[in-house]
DNA sequence: GAACCACAAACCTAAACGGT
DNA sequence: ACCGTTTAGGTTTGTGGTTC
């Protein structure tokens, strides 16, 4: 046996006993990844956990793969010596500081044997060995390059010595991203399909920047029943409207551009009889559409009668793959130049050519000039219907099915806040409360997607509830009534605004939070103070 | 043309760091 | 102990070259 102290004390390069076996506990594991071939465990004192004898083993290798699998937290792995090598800690130790020792490191490259005891108390047997080179058949046709060489981490010297000479004797040039021999080839494939497309059953997609053709050649009678299918990319994805007069549709038009139009945008608008039937669009995003009615040439508007929800078949999802990356790599190549010239455009625009960018930039400013901002820190007995607004409340209570930090744009969180004011519109909620508090104190927020993300620090990894009364703020909350006509709040993940944080947790130790919202925020604990304080008068 | 390999840079993330 | 920032480190994406 070896302890694992004696084996955490080694120092690069130190022969291992070749005999030896070391018991530990694994204290952490990383999944084994196909591209370094490369999975790591770490382990710790098998007893007493003792600090100074961690230890990480490396498993590389094609092998790994299967071995890693078997390795889970908690469990107790009992490993040979055999086969290991003990490799340098990586990256420099900071200078002066940090004589904390970092762990060692044993790295399998050639197998592993060893067992493992579950946690449950059973017991396997592990076993891997490099796979020697299969049954013969395969190997025939021998490469120049040895299969053994992807398989083992070979050691230094042999791997330069193999390697430098070809590398001398060919000097690599090495094209920057986007320019080697494979994008150039993709492109020229690209330009060749060319953008549009016609699917099997003969459905045309039009390309945007024909939509004007189209139009100038057909019949003004026969214009009101054109349609066309499209497939675009949303550059604005523009904000719900409600109806300008009572009873008539709810809209949200948006704009969208394709590679053949990168100079002007087309405008979308998406009419439902209700708020929920709109779309909740992206900037980025692909849109696809049949059978779109074309409104209005000049300034490009198109308008559809009908709307639902189409399932898109293999040759579409393809082709919107296509233009999806068309615009992604435009986007990569054209933001490290951009990064200097523009400072304050929008983020949409960062996949934008210039042109472009300006004309989305004014259709902002016309819209939230129009909208007026006019979005204000409300507390809950303000709020309205349909109104945006930002909110400081107290959490009484926070639902998830799935981890806060990895929700998905379509998932929501429910928080459930109050900041102690009465609103006559929100649930009534019973006196032993589900949220917390009973009567119509607490407003239920739905956070999508990565709105709940800065909630997940609210969270006791031991209960999995989180902390009541912790203060949130809450940036741009839109207010609607549920079906049986109680005010929610739901933020939805905004990608344009992506990094932008709208829920916050509130500490008001730290500077910058006492600043903005300590006032708010001592009203609202004054409010908590005496509700408390009212309720337990009341019971005695 | 596809499937490899080796290598490099960009990208992402969890742990370490360091101030309060 | 807490919390934002830094950083080490892997992961992803892309390159040229080779072989089938």
């Amino acid at each position: 046996p070896v302890s694992l102290a004696d084996l955490a004390s080694l120092e690069f390069s130190s022969l291992l006993p070749p005999h030896g076996v070391y018991r530990a506990r694994i204290l952490s594991v990383r999944p084994w990844s196909p591209h370094t071939r490369l999975g790591q465990i770490g382990l710790g004192g098998a007893t007493s956990g003792e600090a100074g004898d961690a230890v990480v083993v490396e498993l590389k290798g094609l092998w790994a793969d299967k071995a890693m699998r078997r390795f889970r937290k908690g469990d107790v792995a009992i490993l040979l010596t055999k086969g290991a090598d003990v490799i340098e800690a990586k990256g420099k130790k900071r200078a002066g500081a940090a004589e904390k020792e970092q762990a060692v490191r044993l790295r399998y490259s050639r197998g592993l044997t060893g067992w493992i005891r579950r946690m449950d108390g059973s017991e396997e047997v592990l076993r891997y060995e490099v796979a020697t080179s299969n049954p013969a058949p395969t190997v025939r046709a021998k490469r120049l390059h040895p299969p053994e060489a992807m398989d083992v981490d070979s050691p230094l010297p042999l791997s330069t010595s193999k390697s430098s000479p070809a590398l001398v004797a060919h000097p690599t040039k090495v094209s920057p991203p986007n320019e080697g021999s494979r994008s150039k080839k993709r492109r020229r494939r690209e330009e060749q399909l060319g953008w549009g497309f016609e699917t099997a059953d003969k459905m045309t997609y039009t390309t945007l920047d024909k939509l004007g053709d189209i139009v100038e050649k057909t019949d003004r009678t026969k214009l009101q029943t054109l349609r066309v299918n499209i497939v675009g990319v949303i550059v604005d994805a523009g904000e719900v409207k409600a109806p300008r007069v009572a009873g008539r549709d709810w809209y949200r038009s948006f704009l969208i551009t394709d590679p053949t139009r990168l100079d002007s945008s087309i405008e979308v608008q998406w009419y439902a009889k209700g708020e929920g039937g709109l779309p909740e669009p992206h900037v980025g995003e692909v849109f696809v559409a049949r059978q779109l009615a074309v409104h209005d040439i000049a300034p490009a508007t198109k308008t559809s009668t009908r709307c639902w929800r189409i399932r898109l078949g293999e040759e579409e999802l393809k082709y919107a793959a296509r233009v999806a990356r068309f615009f992604a790599a435009r986007a990569k190549a054209s933001t490290p130049s951009a990064a200097e010239g523009a400072p304050m455009v929008p983020p949409g625009a960062a996949i934008l050519p210039p042109s472009l960018a300006a004309s989305v930039t004014e259709h902002l400013k016309k819209r939230t000039s129009a909208a007026g901002s006019s979005r204000e820190f409300l507390r809950i007995e303000q709020i309205e219907e349909g109104k945006f607004c930002d909110l400081l409340g107290m959490v009484t209570k926070l639902h998830s099915d799935t981890a806060l930090t990895s929700l998905s744009p379509h998932q929501a969180a429910s928080l459930y806040i109050t900041d102690y004011t009465p609103h006559p519109l929100l649930h009534d909620y019973p006196s032993p409360s589900s949220v917390g508090l009973p009567s119509r104190l607490t407003l239920q927020v739905s956070l999508f997607g990565s709105q709940a993300a800065p909630l997940a620090a609210l969270i006791n990894p031991r209960t999995g509830e989180a902390t009541r009364g912790a203060l949130v703020f809450l940036r741009n909350v839109r207010i609607k009534a549920n079906e049986s006509g109680e005010l929610e709040g739901t933020m939805v993940e905004e990608r344009k605004f992506a990094g932008r944080t709208d829920v916050e947790v509130v500490d008001l130790r730290r500077k910058a939070h006492e600043e903005r919202w300590g006032e708010r925020a001592r009203q609202v604990q004054r409010r908590h103070r005496e509700y408390w304080a009212a309720r337990s008068l009341a019971r005695h």
